[in-house]
DNA sequence: ATTATCTATAGATCTATAGATAATGC
DNA sequence: ATTATCTATAGATCTATAGATAATGC
């Protein structure tokens, strides 16, 4: 269920590098600050990773997997109707630690090589992006939903479900997840009265 | 019509500072590459600005001064539909360099004392959020759309802007103004088939 | 012998300040 | 005298490397 019991010294390294760069972003965190969370020196983190850029890229390809792992899971729970899959989804999400995608692929990502950012983006698309486009592609199949471009749907999706994470740091916001559902609500029924 | 002509020392400063925050964020734009593109030596910019965190502060005002501007005049333009509304509310954003707005909020606003941090966060409230929200209310009251929460409405019309802005920059995406109707289109008649 | 840490530090930035210099305006 | 630049550099990081050290495993 919950696999995170021991953890040996690289997984805490991960673990922590993942939240402070989640919360912070790339360049923001230094190698000092994930150090002392994890609580060893500076250079030790040296032993485990040979630098930052190679922390930063497995942290992400290891939050990309997770999102692909569970996503998928919560699709293939949901049953083939298009509101219980997007409920699924942004069931899923914001199950989850926020992933902040819009600032990754904005700010953090393009400090990497051309070539890792394009490999990144690649998986980004395919454990994240995809799995939504399919939804919305397999609803249009079957006449659930008239015909959109399906790459503007799941980016619809995605782009409201970073606002939500963003909304709920701000005082007086709604739960995460009365703002998930009246998002699908609008998405699918749209705000004509009655 | 276009109010950039000649543009003085400290003028030309802005420009460009505001320019290279936006494509790659404060914390990864140095003076250094600033003054570059101004043509002066790094140094110089002190001459008109004390540090770099009040140039930024100096930019984020000018860019949400302009929107709050911006977004005035086109509604105003718009007359009292929601649709011609919000049409002209992304067509203001679209014609306009993209803000990046969850990234601003997330990476780079932090990085400034919590007392900026909040003041900054107030002006984009009133400035950006508010006059979307206001959209929503007006349309609310007069029977055009359902209720639902006006700070979602607008949260969620921000959001996609934020991704038709990112989503413009990968290979095969649709021009920006045909992803805000289809925005609209989405938003005011949901997905139901006909 | 291997694993996982540590101390110390090189080398590369980056922001910001001090003080000089040249051009323009009174 | 003021304005707008410049050179030079202090001081504070930050990443990454070198080499020592202690504990564990063969």
């Amino acid at each position: 269920m919950f696999d995170q019991v021991p953890l040996n010294a690289r997984e805490r390294v991960l673990s922590v590098a993942e939240m402070l760069f989640r919360q912070r972003g790339y360049n923001v965190v230094t190698m000092r600050d994930i150090a002392e969370e994890v609580g060893i020196r500076q250079a030790s983190l040296y032993y485990h990773f040979p630098s930052k850029e190679q922390l930063f890229i497995t942290v992400i390809e290891q939050v990309f997997e997770r999102h692909r792992n569970g996503l998928h899971r919560a699709l293939n729970e949901a049953g083939s109707d298009l509101r219980m899959q997007l409920s699924a989804a942004s069931g899923w999400f914001i199950s989850q630690p926020p992933i902040h995608f819009l600032s990754v692929m904005h700010t953090d990502m393009p400090v990497l090589s051309e070539q890792e950012t394009q490999r990144l983006s690649l998986i980004a698309e395919y454990s994240i992006f995809e799995p939504i486009r399919q939804v919305f592609i397999m609803a249009q199949e079957q006449g659930q939903i008239r015909y959109v471009k399906p790459n503007l749907l799941a980016g619809f999706f995605l782009s409201i479900i970073d606002g939500i994470n963003y909304a709920s740091t701000l005082p007086e916001a709604s739960p995460k997840d009365v703002m998930a559902s009246e998002m699908v609500s609008v998405l699918l029924d749209g705000l004509q009265p009655q």
